[in-house]
DNA sequence: CACCTTTTTGTAAGCGGTTACAAAACTTGA
DNA sequence: TCAAGTTTTGTAACCGCTTACAAAAAGGTG
């Protein structure tokens, strides 16, 4: 044994292209052109071509080749301040935009989120969450010519949002079907726009069903877990009449259940919850409404790309999902 | 008013290294010099050729500049299956992780949670957070011979955590300060290496004064800011006797100071609390143990560049601190 | 089979930086 | 004032990949 710690060996030089072509005796432009799945190879020499790449183990140098196709590469994410971005709706967000971008070659550059909210270093695209509509963001970007996409509703810009107003809709639809009339909707103070939305849908589907919405039915759950808690626990304690609940994220649907056992109803056989995100970890059990979050960040950067382009501007609104699991049953 | 819609302008040709040298009447490897803060350049020429990037806001080409370095740069996260990722601890330390990164040229690769949690690409380095001793991933990734550093503890390897054991010690040490003796333990089921240690710190404390711990004031607060109100309330409402809450996170002390005060009692008049973590937007009016996450982050970037350099293997243990603020107080 | 088209492949010039090396410009001391 | 030494600057090769263009090979036709 020696007495020196252990240490790996620092360096240990990556194939190039080059090397592949040599290996397949054939020229590096050769290669080129398979990797890029370019037309006009000999199906023999396009394979020989990958068996090499396959037997060297190759990576292409993603520097290089973002240095040859010299596109603008460099996107930023800006986050409103204020909005609340310590909610794991954003953390997914966050991830799959990340992956979203390397995988169409983009260099995420930074997650901003200092009160101005202005770039600081200069981007070629920016993603812009949680901004109002006269963000001074936005003005700034326009007038330094930087495309960006909204996630959110924007007037004249480009911008993305899963479809709020629908989900609320098919979520209360799904519990007038189960024969619910008194449908608490579990929601934080208005100032969100997709939380508005959401309360809307809700509203809507009551109107289309004939029924009027009463108005000590609608319930602040402060957006969390412990809210959604707190505000069911005191509106049976208060003797509301309901059965059925509509939180309008998981986090609340979590809390509203605790609450209902708690005091002792079974959900669904006494009182049903539906909610709002369909969140891995968090919301796996519940009857939800799916937000496709990796496609909203999909089609974030495909409109990213269009503005790169010079493309005109267009939004996108992503359609969502009722998931019926086993929290809502019909009413007894 | 046209009836096209509005589109930017495709292209705007960035300035590159030749433009600047052009401006300044210089060489390009003078340029280059200067933007390296080598030396061996005039005074006066240096900034003759800062005023010039200043004048045509020069943005030096990231991928260029890889390609010519010539380092490893490609960083991967990975995170263990079925470690809690959707927490503002996690979104946080995920965010200062790619700042982290990107200032030192680095290209955070991808965030990998599949069940595996094997690396599918190749990466230079990785980063991996929640990992067990005996990890799968740590196998492979030594056998591959590819450096990377540990979120955690970890024998034998490069690992960074904040100190969890001396931050419960200090939490309390600062009740104990002010004259509590009856001590609530809020965590979780103690499955989290972290958490263990904030619980032994805490007997640590209690046992430097001599005082005996007593089982039933560990409560599990299940790490979530519902899970700490439903025990403390459910504690509250047992008659337990106690003076004081130390939450082994800022969530479950939120949810344990709604509890309390739900049931009439004053923070911190009847009952102090402390957290843990000091997170934004969540544990900004505790007194509470302060992690510094970006810190932390910075270690761990430290110690992944010491292992692509072939660096002996070394660990660091990054210190915590006290915060004190409005919820705690002298026992009555 | 000679000739023309089409398909496939090779060659070499970039992309925008860094840096080893050489050249030029200053210092210094006798 | 000049040679030798030192500092500053310029030149050009190179990093690994893409791609326009040219060259070679293959395929068709009368």
């Amino acid at each position: 044994m020696m007495a020196r710690p252990l240490s790996s060996s620092p360096q240990k030089p990556r194939p190039t292209i080059q090397d592949v072509a040599k290996e397949a005796g054939v020229s590096t432009g050769t290669v080129s052109r398979v990797l890029n799945n370019r037309a006009g190879v000999k199906a023999q020499t396009r394979a020989r071509v990958q068996a090499a790449i396959i037997h060297l183990n190759y990576q292409p140098d993603l520097a290089a080749r973002e240095l040859s196709f010299r596109q603008p590469t460099r996107i930023g994410l800006s986050i409103a301040a204020g909005s609340r971005r310590l909610t794991p709706f954003f953390t997914l967000f966050l991830e799959y935009l990340m992956g979203e971008l390397q995988a169409e070659g983009f260099r995420f550059e930074e997650v901003q989120s200092d009160s101005q909210g202005l770039p600081t270093e200069l981007t070629d695209g920016m993603v812009l969450f949680g901004a109002h509509d006269d963000d001074p963001r936005i003005h700034y970007l326009q007038e330094h010519n930087i495309p960006f996409v909204l996630v959110g509703h924007g007037e004249g810009i480009r911008w993305v949002v899963p479809d709020d107003y629908d989900g609320g809709r098919q979520a209360v639809e799904h519990l007038l079907r189960l024969g619910h009339r008194d449908i608490v909707h579990l929601s934080g103070l208005m100032n969100n726009q997709a939380f508005q939305d959401r309360y809307q849908g809700h509203l809507a589907a009551l109107n289309n069903a004939g029924i009027k919405p009463h108005p000590e039915l609608l319930l602040d759950g402060d957006f969390s877990s412990l809210g959604g808690y707190r505000a069911v626990r005191k509106a049976l304690e208060d003797g509301l009449n309901f059965s059925a609940v509509f939180a309008a994220s998981d986090e609340m649907a979590i809390g509203a259940i605790a609450a209902l056992e708690d005091l002792g109803l079974r959900v669904p056989l006494d009182i049903s919850v539906v909610g709002f995100d369909d969140l891995p970890e968090i919301g796996e059990t519940l009857t939800t409404i799916r937000q496709d979050i990796e496609q909203i960040t999909a089609v974030a950067v495909d409109l990213l790309k269009e503005g790169l382009s010079g493309k005109p501007i267009r939004h996108e609104t992503v359609p969502v999902q009722l998931i019926v699991r086993g929290t809502t049953a019909k009413r007894r």
